[in-house]
DNA sequence: ACCTGAACACCGTTCAAGT
DNA sequence: ACCTGAACACCGTTCAAGT
């Protein structure tokens, strides 16, 4: 990645860049100063742009969301389908160095019935109602982000990989989550 | 709580203060200097009985595991205790401020073997097998850490709480998921 | 053995000033 | 409109020196 210099800010180029540092050094190392140097410019140059870290994490953890949304493959009911969103979760909490941390610290940023319709849509369409549709994916989403946190947490990871395979522990869990809400 | 004096720091000292800073102030403010004002000493004299912050927040996170353990009452059944378990540690993530969070980062101390056979005991002693015991709570501590992520996130308690009873649906997915383990 | 003082290399954020 | 320089009030940790 070429050092960039005299080129206009932006937001996304911003998120961008603190994509590229969460990734490549970890969730410590994206501080605003190093953020601001990466973009070639001084650290409170930032500060036009977004108004303060927490607004920044918020967008990053939005956008892991919505890229794991679009990554659940087509499904013929809400079973099939919550149980692929809940994988694509837990591996996009995976494949993203510092996901997990970066969701569970992240606050929420826009309005929340806007947030809440999309976020049921896709099982609202298989014919649940709106609020068994959220309350079915907080739990999916809660079990997947509480996995990859331990999974995540590199002590953590050894600790548990001694007894047991992550992978399919956390298949094991998730199917007997959807299971039990079919019954 | 008497400002100490000429008294020795020991762990379990060190490790009180620092549970009254999480509670009273918060994690973010449990800072190694802060931590040592309060105990009327300064920031470089823990050193010498802890290691370093890590391992403060690892004995920390092992003192809310064990207590919720302690927390469950006799149950008849594996069943039974899995539930209890997992309504006293969303209720340990909820009662201690930031303890959820804490989880979250703390690294594990200890021996894995050791601590392996002293997390299933409970539910072995039901005659499960301890693979599966080992794999069962790792998905309930899984989802009550990760519910209880997202409640004691502020905003996203908020957020969340504008169209769902988090405590009534945290609920229901525990009773799914221990539903869907029977099946 | 146990603690202090001083230092190192950092943080997030603010704000006047520059262009 | 957008960015810099300087400053404020902090961090975790190390290490020689004191007692």
């Amino acid at each position: 990645m070429a050092r960039r210099s005299n080129i206009d800010l932006t937001r996304a180029l911003i998120l961008g860049a603190a994509f590229e540092i969460m990734e490549q050094e970890g969730l410590d190392a994206l501080s605003t100063r190093r953020l601001a140097a990466r973009l070639s410019v001084q650290g409170p140059a930032l500060y036009w742009h977004i108004r303060n870290k927490d607004e920044l994490l918020g967008m990053m953890a939005a956008s892991i969301y919505a890229e794991a949304r679009a990554a659940v493959p087509r499904a013929e009911g809400w079973r099939e389908w919550l149980t692929h969103y809940g994988l694509a979760l837990h591996e996009a909490f995976r494949c993203r160095r510092d996901a997990a941390r970066l969701c569970s610290i992240a606050k929420p940023i826009g309005d929340p019935r806007e947030a809440a319709g999309a976020i049921a849509a896709p099982l609202v369409a298989f014919g649940l109602p709106e609020a068994k549709a959220l309350s079915y994916q907080a739990s999916v989403i809660s079990l997947a982000l509480g996995w990859a946190i331990f999974e995540v947490n590199g002590p953590m990871h050894a600790f548990l990989g001694s007894f047991m395979d992550l992978g399919k522990t956390f298949r094991t869990g998730l199917d007997a989550l959807v299971e039990g809400y079919s019954a």
